[in-house]
DNA sequence: AATGAATGAGTATTCATTCAT
DNA sequence: CATGAATGAATACTCATTCAT
């Protein structure tokens, strides 16, 4: 066993090379990852992340266009999955009620276990201020409309009270899930945190929505 | 006698030379603030707050140690105000559920009209990673910590639901009074959207955490 | 007499400043021309102009926005004289034989005992594509069109034979000039040799231009 | 068999397989060719030069040591030839005269149609420094003295002028016919305009190098 | 206090070259 | 011979900060 570590590695360059590509392309990320989340975004050094990822400098930018754009296919990689799972999951849950509760057991849970990522995306991402203008907006609209479209709907069917504004709901949930990551994230981050988090915001945004009469 | 030197440089600043000194400090954080919102703190030039001010370079330095601590003096003139409101109205309200409304109110209220500053407390401040870990994670979680505590005593007094942790109720609160905002910063920043936002939050945060019982 | 070479430039700086901003410039135009003749244009390091130069790095972009721009820079103060002069002097000059004299012995006379600026005119001028065809190639036109209207002035009063283009003539002076100069910046370079080099070139070029009923 | 090494790599190259191995190497040199004048020296990227000859990056480095030599070996493919062809053909002609015509009408005949490499003969070759200074200094010296024997000679037989320095005159030819050069790549490079220019051209020095009782 | 010219540390990115396949 | 992914050295330029005036 004292050559598995090293000789794994290298059986797997030299002989069997699953996704070479892929496997440099998913290293890079992964350092990246780590080292944003150390450093933050600016503070952070390519040569850093090229050394955390054993690759040369130059070979970041075989993958990547540039720093920036490093940033946004880590954002896309990971964060991206979230919204697939959204569209895939929601429509299979029959009231507004239990879709928010899945969008929020998804968007903390999936986050869970992953706390460099997670502050990667609550914190790193606003700090390339070209990113924030030009990629994420877009996406931060078409998510809070998401939320905004369930919440309308449940106010439609008279599931949930219609004295609200569905985009405030929708900002409100966002905040409050960005805000408990953060928190999560920046502070002790201790397993299971986010999903013991999640059951509780469901309680206080599915009673908050809640119709007068349900009470 | 011990605090004789921060007492007199605090003095000296507010107190005797009001006018002259205290006039080109102020442009020099209303420039900050202008330009911080527009550029992001890492794009932000100081030369350009020097000149968006109208001083030179090296005055700003007569103010501020660096530029960092030119966005900390920022957070602290124009943040700390909230929290001295805070203290200041808290107790005066009877029930944890006028504290909370007070609360939500004054953190919206106060950035109503003033969306550069909006967008400096819920974006830009975490542009700065050494001011993020160095200074904004104690103020947050002291602020925090105020929010629990009325949470708490609600729940003591049976006013609220006690079935939700304090400080999950706190975060997920301080998240959407932050999503809130940052979504009405970087978006269209409408007059009165802010407090009109702050009505229905209240509502539903105050529903949310209401005692079955009460329903 | 000891501390003549620290404190007379001591001195030069802090009380003279005959001309600041004028001399910091001269100085590093003077570096450059030295260090572009030595190591060519590519394999110049700004860093090494400044070293000779006597002033900080940053401190030639106060003066000049780019590495190409100091090089234009350097062509502009140095050879424009060139022009200049030759629009004062040509005018006074009878014949066409003495304006073509008197171009000759300009050009070689004014980069005579300046080897280094010799090699950057002819030499590494050609190393910065951008400017050899942005600045570098009207200058060229301009020049060679002078000449042309000096030999076509001539031929058209009968002072010089009219069977040769004036523009192909003046390629063939200016082409002269220019390898007369190269091979002597980069030879030895011999005190006089451009002067002597002029009253050769000068005969062997008006021989040829001269009518052959003047033979 | 002392010769084995050279003369069989020699033969391999030109004889054993002309077309496989020669074709590479040549469509690289052409490549080169074209897109160092497009680009010149050092703005043209290896990788530029084996896409646009068909090969891979690392191909270029089984026929030439690095891209200095690259430049150096096109030099002696293409430039050589005219040496060659003075070597063989001047001692053919009969006079100083018929010398310096026929230096003239080859080096401006071979290049004429080859807009791309007179550029490269006469720009490109000053841009890298390294070649300029090692490389070329000494293939323009040779030539030079080959152009001075040329004048000496008709001088000492009468045939020219002998009050003009043997070496400066060639100095002027060579300057006229680089410069000539140059101004037809750079400029419209028009069919013919060489072979034109170069019955001009020795019209010019012919005559200024006729002994005054010739005239 | 105020100025702004000068400083010089700091880094993303490029690209000639290599070498395992 | 040929490939092209990987390498990593190398550098122009910016801008926060200083300090002589």
């Amino acid at each position: 066993m004292s050559e598995s570590s090293l000789s794994s590695r290298r059986a797997r360059r030299t002989a069997v090379r699953p996704a070479r590509t892929g496997d440099k392309r998913e290293r890079i990320l992964d350092a990246a990852v780590r080292v944003f989340a150390k450093k933050g975004f600016h503070a952070t050094r390519v040569s850093e992340i090229a050394k955390t990822a054993g690759v040369a400098d130059g070979t970041i930018y075989l993958y990547f266009r540039s720093k920036d754009e490093l940033l946004v296919s880590l954002f896309e990689d990971r964060v991206e999955r979230l919204l697939r799972f959204l569209h895939t999951e929601l429509p299979e849950r029959a009231t507004a009620s239990d879709r928010l509760r899945r969008i929020i057991e998804l968007q903390l849970g999936l986050l869970e276990g992953e706390r460099d990522l997670a502050e990667v995306v609550t914190v790193i991402i606003r700090q390339s201020t070209k990113l924030m203008k030009e990629y994420a907006a877009p996406k931060f609209t078409a998510y809070l409309d998401a939320i905004a479209r369930v919440v309308a709907d449940g106010q439609a069917t008279g599931e949930l009270r219609d004295d609200l504004s569905p985009h405030l709901a929708a900002r409100a949930i966002f905040g409050a899930l960005d805000g408990i990551t953060m928190t999560w994230a920046l502070g002790k981050a201790d397993r299971g945190g986010l999903v013991r988090a999640s059951g509780q915001l469901a309680e206080l945004v599915l009673r908050g929505l809640a119709p007068r009469s349900e009470a």
